[in-house]
DNA sequence: CTTGGCTATTGACACGTTTTAATCGACGTG
DNA sequence: CACGTCGATTAAAACGTGTCAATAGCCAAG
């Protein structure tokens, strides 16, 4: 049996001379008729795509950085892949990266400090062009160290951090949190239990500030009125394990809403309750935050602070972008602004 | 005023001759130290890495890549980020590779065979080691020209496509159609809607093939008893809107169940039919597909078919590694069995 | 015919590493 | 003392590309 008559790579890779013998021209040429096709002239330009063709040559970008020290990758640091509010901003960053040609090399914390540090130093190794980065809670210290290797980044949803560390784009969480206060208490709730995530989070602190302002400006104490509970995870477990303390005291002094720093855990408050008999909005009203994919698809719809997922990710890698091509930069805040979304899990006061 | 004494890496970055420089030695030996420290003697090896300390040096991975021809990151390649199963098999993805030391770039086609071929195109650019890859449901004629160009890939959820192309990890779709299908003929009903996904995906008809063998088995005939309905996309508003067609007909034809080939699709129909004021399960049960993390979280919980999503990703990285290190490597087929899930969706019919 | 200017192309080098073969020094053995 | 051996280190050659100064070719002007 002879063998068919394959195209000729058996060899090792065809690399950029192999395309300059093929053509009849040097590998300089080559290199031209590839990144500045304007420096030569037509018929050997013809030649050389010719060839280009015929080996099916794909250039080596290892080589090509080397040498132009310019790496086409930038990084994205997430402190989890499988959390939809970060997919979604990831969609935003790859789409406005793809669009400039750029690859994205995703990275998961795991909101790990250990794991965030090995995605840090292996960024710096492969030179990327720029991050995007949700820091763990810890210091800023590992991303001061990469910044220092070379690899610039921009911080994401960390409103706490200043314009002099690096861009940041952020949703305003304070106005988020007051947003979904005022609703409470137009409707009338004057007992209500702020279901935080972790207290280290600065979103989740600057959300219950946010709360407590709205209810301040209705004249109401928030001392009194406003509890916050805090839980392990921003996941719908830890909300559903929550609603025991939620409703601890009594009927007597059950809460008349909860606002939830998370869909995920309003999710698990809506479960919890459900279990225990107690109908959402009748008997307790429910807020969320991030309006993720199902959260209007609930049965209540569920009532929460919509951030610009999307939006977000795609400022973010604007911002980098313009960092990486201006040559006097300076650092910039982005704010968005939440969205209260109304539907069906709140309800006035029934007193 | 003095500037302060910073460390001296104002100057382009130190590349592993100024270590060498700073120790003493030739870069040959620093390169050892990092590589092999067994060959270098010990006081050198220590004068050696106290430079390295000392310069903050941190390698440059294309150097390292250019020269050695081994690249240390494989490519990930997803038809939407956005999507929690692929989520969760990315975290199973990279986790395994991160155990490895690889990096892990994720790629999003999203279902688009013009971004599938740029990724493609890149990966083999950037030498990737491998991939992990999740097609359009087109030809594979792009994969097929990536491995020609010496990268290997692993095929995830796609059970069509023989061990001859490549290894694959997939579940048994067929086996979980027809776990739903068992399950709906055990409760009684007869006459069950199919809502699947575009008719091009293999998984959705291989789902349906497994309900149709379901009932078959039962001595039901499953032309007259199930009938499908196609959807553009397996999301939870193409779910929503499909629920016209599932309750046309009129009350007394009205489906006793709806098969859903996804959670998505199966939220988006709970919802359609909540707000028609249809009760789910009394009316109508409904099963979904994949066990999402909201599916035990709704009220009703979703009856569900899991599929292994963590341990799928975790597999695929793993047959792509021994690919990469076995010398004589045959490719194999991996088979997970799909669960099902009984939750509070589902009930017998009350004819 | 010579000179100058312009364009298209070419060599050669640099990028930062790894690797191989060669060198060096020391030490034990005949 | 000569010789071989062995371990530690080094010098130099790759890897595939981009860039830049230099060159060849050509035409028009002097």
């Amino acid at each position: 049996m002879t063998p068919l008559p394959e195209s000729e790579d058996d060899s090792r890779s065809v690399g950029i001379s192999d395309v300059a013998a093929r053509a009849g021209v040097s590998p300089g040429t080559v290199s031209n008729v590839l990144n500045r096709p304007e420096r030569v002239a037509e018929p050997t330009r013809r030649r050389v795509e010719q060839a280009v063709r015929e080996l099916d040559y794909v250039p080596n970008s290892w080589g090509r950085s080397l040498r132009s020290g310019r790496s086409d990758s930038v990084g994205l640091l997430v402190l989890d892949v499988t959390n939809p509010f970060f997919t979604e901003v990831a969609r935003g960053v790859e789409d406005v990266a793809s669009e400039e040609g750029l690859a994205v090399v995703l990275l998961n914390s795991a909101e790990r400090q250990d794991r965030q540090q090995r995605s840090v130093r292996l960024l710096a190794e492969q030179r990327a062009a720029g991050a995007v980065v949700m820091p763990v809670d810890g210091g800023v210290d590992d991303l001061l160290w990469l910044r220092k290797q070379g690899v610039p980044w921009v911080l994401l949803d960390r409103g706490d951090v200043g314009a002099d560390v690096a861009c940041s784009v952020a949703v305003d969480n304070h106005a988020g949190g007051m947003a979904a206060g005022r609703h409470l208490v137009g409707l009338g709730h004057e007992r209500v239990i702020y279901l935080s995530g972790p207290s280290r989070l600065e979103q989740c602190r600057a959300r219950l500030a946010g709360l407590r302002a709205a209810l301040e400006e209705a004249g109401i104490d928030p001392d009194g009125a406003v509890r916050p509970v805090f839980t392990e995870q921003l996941n719908a477990e830890s909300g559903e394990k929550a609603v025991e303390e939620l409703l601890a005291g009594g009927p007597k002094r059950r809460p008349q809403a909860v606002f939830c720093a998370n869909d995920q855990l309003a999710l698990g408050v809506l479960k919890g309750l459900g279990g225990r008999g107690l109908g959402v909005p009748q008997d307790l009203s429910v807020v969320g935050y991030d309006d993720v994919g199902f959260a209007g698809l609930l049965h209540p719809g569920l009532t929460t602070v919509a951030q610009p997922k999307y939006e977000i990710g795609r400022a973010a890698m604007r911002l980098l972008l313009s960092e990486l091509n201006e040559t006097g930069h300076r650092h910039e805040r982005l704010r968005f602004a939440p969205e209260l979304i109304v539907r069906g899990s709140t309800a006035a006061y029934r007193g």
